[in-house]
DNA sequence: CTGGATCCATGATGATACTG
DNA sequence: CAGTATCATCATGGATCCAG
């Protein structure tokens, strides 16, 4: 087993590609992008690895300086992060998201599993392509069965975190993953806020701003 | 044989990886970014892949839509291209290049083959990254033994083409592949201009101008 | 329940040789 | 020049089991 067969060229994304090119790689690693995960989060997140694969990605990627274990005294769960290195794949992840985005017919289909990180993540990638420039500071979100996420625009960029924002949120919607992929799976002309299964709270105003960045409206009134 | 096994999650990321997850598959996009390219050019560049997999590679990606295969009639070559999606790689390409230099310990292994394309690369990624921003339309060329690359800074960013800028060049650098590999593999206070195997020419000022650009300074007189 | 390990079948890749 | 053919090896998935 010797996942770093190299390449033998003198090319940095060839280097890169020997550390993160097998399979599963990079989605560990987006997995881990919003922070620690516990093996069993990483095996239900990302469906179908079997445990085998995924602790030989684990120690792969720890092995490289990409992914940390750490597991505290008195504790049994084992928590697994991102060093530094491992953070800095986020350009990276973000920029084959986008290219999927607009290449790989990013359509629902029938037999996926739907995680609200992943959902989100791609929400976030296509707002900064799409140069989606609110008020620094805005803030919207997402309310799904079970967990929260938030996107804040920091005046360059959009960054996404798990949790909710508490007060200070813009727009709150409230959705379930599978309702909000099939939304982003829509053409921006067939898309209607609110929709089914997906419901906003906020100001009016903070609202429609919502709405426009997604190519929708709000229905009068 | 299916290259297309999915990973069953509603991800645009690892929708592109059902796409070009596989070995070999970015680095024969890689090679394609400046241009398009025969089987044999491609086999060369690429080093240790097979003639097997190297037809199954390109036509992989021609089923998906990222690479275009044109012969023209009464012609034996076949020359390959990207499409516009194929093209579209480019930002993963460079993602991936900038992590492997900041973080894939890009010194020049001993077994390795330099091939100018892909060092020219990791120049115009490594200068993107540093901000070097001169005047617009600046533009460096590098000679090599039986071929010249092409480094103009756009205004916002560096292109890289496969040729000379002919008269254009406010800097031209003679050197070998190997030779600038190693330069670019040196800790920029351990960089010299002119260095071993590296000849500059051009006006004093455009010289030292490139050779601040990488970390380095000219030598008085 | 968490975090694995083991076994086996199959898919993906590499080495080498050869062809129109 | 642009591939095929054949065979060996490596990587991965599926299923099952286990220790703390």
């Amino acid at each position: 087993m010797d996942p770093n067969r190299s390449y033998r060229h003198f090319c940095a994304m060839a280097r890169s590609l020997e550390l993160i090119g097998e399979r599963w790689s990079l989605l560990v690693v987006r997995d881990l992008l919003l922070g620690p995960r516990r093996f069993s989060d990483l095996a239900d997140s990302l469906g179908g690895i079997t445990p085998t694969r995924l602790t030989e990605r684990l120690r792969h990627l720890q092995a490289v300086g990409i992914v940390e274990r750490d597991r505290r005294p008195g504790r049994r769960e084992v928590w697994y992060r991102l060093t530094d290195a491992g953070q800095d794949l986020g350009p990276v992840v973000d920029a084959l998201t986008l290219w999927g985005i607009r290449h790989a017919r990013p359509a629902v289909r029938p037999d996926e599993t739907v995680r609200a990180q992943h959902v989100l993540n791609g929400t976030k990638v296509w707002l900064d392509s799409r140069r989606i420039r609110p008020r620094k500071g805005a803030t919207w979100v997402w309310h799904f069965p079970g967990e929260a996420y938030t996107l804040r625009y920091d005046g360059a960029s959009w960054r996404l975190t798990r949790g909710d924002a508490q007060a200070d949120a813009d727009v709150v919607v409230r959705t379930t993953p599978p309702a909000w992929a099939r939304f982003l799976a829509t053409p921006t002309s067939g898309r209607r806020l609110p929709g089914t299964g997906i419901h906003l709270s906020g100001m009016r105003s903070a609202q429609a701003e919502f709405a426009a960045a997604f190519g929708s409206s709000l229905p009068p009134g």
